[in-house]
RNA sequence: GCCACCUUAGCUCAGUGGUAGAGCAACGGUUUUGUAAACCGUGGGUCGUCGGUUCAAAUCCGACAGGUGGCUCCA
C-alpha cells in the first residue's frame, strides 16, 4: 500500500469524523452510530431522533465542516480501558457506542485490533500510539475541539488536511443493517486528496448519467415503464430486437451443446411450491391468485416446473446430463422501494436451464458451463467476476451435504483459474451457487448469471433415475443462467455500450437518407430497402421534407450504425459511401461500395456478430 | 417495506398564492436540400390523483400513486 493510498484512508476518516463534528454543533443531542470509508469517500449514521436531515440542510453541515477545517484542529488521539470507554460513552449519551463498546469487550479488543493491523499491513503484535493500534484491552479516541469520538483511526494530523470533499446525499440506514433496528440517517461525502482529483470524479458521476440505461431506454425507444404495472418494463419495437436477438445467439449456443428447450405454466397451485419449498421461504414474494377456492401463484422461478418435467418420464443414466432450458416469464412481488429500471423488476425473463446429472457428473458439467459463460461475456467484452455463495441462515437440507457442496464449488472455481470472493450465507437456500457479478455505469455491482448447485429439490420432489447398476438413484440440479435475467442483462449492455450496440444487436442497421422527395429518389430507396429485407438486414428510410444535415443528424442521435444518403450520384450508379458509427469504424477513410457489397457486407456482419465493421 | 427527495405538453425544463410558458418533437405550408439542426405557421396541458386551507392553489397542507438515491431484501 502507498503512502498516499493510505493518507486517502485517513482523510477519508477524519471527514467522517469533521461529518460528526459538524452534526454535533448543529444539533448537540446527536447520537452516532459508525463513521466508515467506503469506495470514493465515506459515511457517517446519526440518529437524531425527530429531527429529520433533507439535502436542504447538506450546505449547513458543509459550512460547518469547513470552519472546523480552516480551524485547523489538531486530532489528539487517546486510549482508554475498555470499561471506561464504556463508561465515558453511556455519559456522553452515545447509546450506539455503548453497544459497539460492549460487544468489542465480549469479543475482545484483541482480536478486532489484530484485525485492524491486518487491514493496515503491520505486524501482529504492534501496539501503541506510534502505530495507531490501541494496547490490548483498549480503545482508541480521537478528540479535535469539543468532538471526541470513539475511532480506530486513523486520522490525518489535524482537521485542516483533509483534501478536497462534497457531501452528497442523506438517506435512510437502519443501525447494524438490521431492519429490525432504529432507522438512523446516513450522510455521504465524497472525498479526494485534490480539487482536482473531485472534479473529475464528479465530472464521471455527470458522464454517468448520459449513459444511464432508464434515460438511453427513452430515447431509443427502447422500452418504459407505466404506472399500471409498477416494476413491469413495456417493450418497445427496439427493445424487442435487443431481446429477441439476445434470446436468438442464446439457443443457437445452447442448442449445439445438448439443451433442450421447455415451455412451462405461468400459474401453479400452491401445492407446487409446497413440494419445492419455496412456500415456505418464498411465497409472500410471490404474486398470487385466489381463483375456484384455490390458491395459486404466479412462478417466480422456473426449477419446480423442471423438477416436474424430470419426472414426466422414467430417466435413466442415459439421459444425464439432462439439460432442459427455457425462458419462460416470471414474476416476484419485490419490495416497491428496490425496483431499478430495469435492474430490478417485478416482471422479467431468464435464460434458465436446469441441468440433471449424477454426482460424477457436477465438475465436468460445470466445466461446460464455465464455457459458454466464458463465450457470451467474452462477445460483449464486459468486464465480470465469480462470486461463491455459501449457506445462508434460511436453508434446506442438512449441513454435510452443503459443506460437501461448497467444498465441490470451491474447487471448481480453484480449477477454473478464476479470482472469485466468498459471500458467506449468500447462497440459494436449496443450494450454494457461484454468481457472476457486473457493474452498472456507477459501478454499482449487479448479480448477472448464476450457477446454483441443487441436491434438495430433486429430493423433495422424488426424482429418480436408473442406474447402470440398476439401482434408482436421485440426481443432482444445476440451475444456471448465463445472462441472468434478459432485462437486467440488456440494462447493463445499454450502460456500458452507450446505446451503440453491435450491428448483429442494433434495433435499426441501416438508415436510407433521401436528399429529396423526388419520386425516382424514393423509388430507388425503396429499391434498396427491399433487398435489405430480403438480406435480412433492419433498415429504414428517411424520406422526410428535412435537409440531409438535419436526417444525419436524426440517425445519429439514434445511434444507427450505417447511414447512406440516396441521391442523384447513387441513381446514377456511382458507388455508395455509407457512413458509419464512430465505435465501429476499423479506418478514418472508408471506401465506397456497391449497395450488394454494402448490404451483404452488413448481414454477414450481424449474422457474425462482430464487434467492428468490415469496411 | 423504511428514510430523504422528485412528479408542469410526447421529451428537456421555466414558472413559489392572482385562472399556464420556452426549446425540441408532432402537424400544415414554403423550400428540393449531399453527411450532426432551412424558413414560416398550427395544434397540444383538469400542472401525477384525491382531499383540505384560502376570496383565489401548479404554487401552502394531508393522503395516495409512480419515480430517484440509499437502507433492507435479493431464487
Amino acid at each position: 500500500m502507498s503512502d498516499k493510498i493510505d493518507n486517502l484512508e485517513a482523510m477519508r476518516h477524519s471527514l467522517a469524523h469533521i461529518t460528526a463534528t459538524a452534526v454535533q454543533h448543529i444539533w448537540p443531542e446527536a447520537k452516532f452510530g459508525v463513521g466508515p470509508v467506503v469506495d470514493n469517500g465515506f459515511y457517517y449514521d446519526i440518529d437524531l431522533g425527530d429531527i429529520k436531515i433533507s439535502e436542504d440542510d447538506l450546505p449547513k453541515i458543509d459550512a460547518e465542516m469547513r470552519k472546523v477545517i480552516a480551524d485547523n484542529q489538531t486530532f489528539e488521539r487517546s486510549e482508554k480501558p475498555i470499561d471506561e470507554a464504556i463508561d465515558w460513552a453511556k455519559q456522553a449519551n452515545q447509546p450506539y457506542k455503548v453497544e459497539l463498546l460492549n460487544d468489542l469487550k465480549r469479543e475482545g479488543t484483541t482480536k478486532a485490533n489484530e484485525l485492524t493491523k491486518a487491514m493496515m499491513g503491520l505486524p501482529a503484535g504492534t501496539v501503541g500510539a506510534s502505530s495507531g493500534i490501541a494496547e490490548v484491552g483498549s480503545v482508541s479516541f480521537y478528540s479535535n475541539g469539543d468532538f471526541t469520538d470513539l475511532c480506530r483511526g486513523p486520522h490525518v494530523e489535524s482537521t485542516g488536511k483533509v483534501g478536497a470533499f462534497r457531501l452528497m446525499r442523506v438517506s435512510g440506514a437502519y443501525w447494524r443493517g438490521d431492519e429490525k433496528n432504529a432507522q438512523m440517517q446516513r450522510l455521504y461525502g465524497v472525498a479526494f486528496n485534490t480539487e482536482k482529483e473531485l472534479r473529475i470524479h464528479l465530472e464521471m458521476l455527470e458522464e454517468a448519467k448520459k449513459r444511464d440505461h432508464r434515460k438511453l431506454g427513452q430515447e431509443l425507444d427502447l422500452f418504459f415503464f407505466h404506472d399500471t404495472a409498477p416494476g413491469m418494463p413495456y417493450w418497445l419495437p427496439n427493445g424487442v430486437v435487443l431481446y429477441n436477438e439476445l434470446i436468438r445467439f442464446w439457443r443457437e449456443e445452447h442448442r449445439v451443446r445438448g439443451y433442450q428447450e421447455i415451455v412451462s405454466p405461468l400459474i401453479n397451485k400452491k401445492e407446487l411450491y409446497q413440494t419445492s419449498g419455496h412456500y415456505d421461504h418464498y411465497w409472500e414474494d410471490m404474486f398470487t391468485i385466489e381463483s375456484d377456492e384455490e390458491s395459486y401463484g404466479v412462478k417466480p422461478m422456473n426449477c419446480p416446473n423442471a423438477m416436474v418435467v424430470f419426472k414426466y418420464t422414467t430417466r435413466s443414466y442415459r439421459d444425464l446430463p439432462l439439460r432442459l432450458s427455457d425462458t419462460d416469464t416470471l414474476h416476484r412481488y419485490e419490495m416497491s422501494g428496490t425496483l431499478n429500471g430495469l435492474f430490478r423488476v417485478r416482471e422479467f425473463r431468464q435464460d434458465d436451464a436446469h441441468v440433471f446429472v449424477s454426482e460424477e457428473q457436477i465438475k465436468d458439467e460445470y466445466k461446460r458451463i464455465f464455457e459458454i459463460t466464458e463465450l457470451f461475456y467474452s462477445i460483449f467484452n464486459i468486464e465480470y467476476s465469480f462470486r461463491l455463495g455459501t449457506r445462508p441462515d434460511k436453508y434446506m437440507g442438512d449441513e454435510s451435504l452443503w459443506d460437501s457442496a461448497e467444498q465441490t464449488l470451491k474447487e471448481i472455481l480453484e480449477e477454473s483459474g478464476k479470482e472469485y470472493a466468498v459471500e458467506e450465507g449468500d447462497g440459494a437456500f436449496y443450494g450454494p451457487k457461484i454468481d457472476i457479478v457486473m457493474k452498472d455505469c456507477l459501478n454499482r455491482p449487479w448479480q448477472m448469471g448464476t450457477i446454483q448447485l441443487d441436491f434438495q429439490q430433486p429430493l423433495r420432489f422424488g426424482l429418480k433415475y436408473a442406474a447402470q447398476d440398476g439401482s434408482e438413484k436421485t440426481p443432482i440440479t444445476i440451475h444456471r443462467v448465463i445472462y441472468g435475467s434478459l432485462e437486467r442483462f440488456i440494462g447493463i449492455l445499454i450502460e456500458h455500450l452507450a446505446g451503440k450496440f453491435p450491428v448483429w444487436l442494433a434495433p435499426e442497421q441501416v438508415r436510407l437518407i433521401t436528399v429529396n422527395q423526388e419520386d425516382a429518389t424514393l423509388a430507388f430507396a425503396q429499391k434498396m430497402l427491399d433487398r435489405a429485407v430480403e438480406l435480412g438486414v433492419r433498415a429504414e428510410v428517411d424520406n422526410s421534407n428535412e435537409s440531409v444535415g438535419k436526417k444525419i443528424r436524426a440517425a445519429e442521435l439514434m445511434k444507427v450504425p450505417y447511414t447512406v444518403v440516396i441521391g442523384e450520384k447513387e441513381m446514377a450508379g456511382n458507388d455508395l459511401m455509407p457512413r458509419i458509427r464512430k465505435d465501429l469504424e476499423v479506418q478514418p477513410e472508408h471506401k465506397a461500395v456497391t449497395i450488394e457489397e454494402f448490404l451483404n457486407t452488413v448481414a454477414n456482419e450481424a449474422k457474425s456478430r462482430v464487434s467492428k465493421t468490415s469496411f
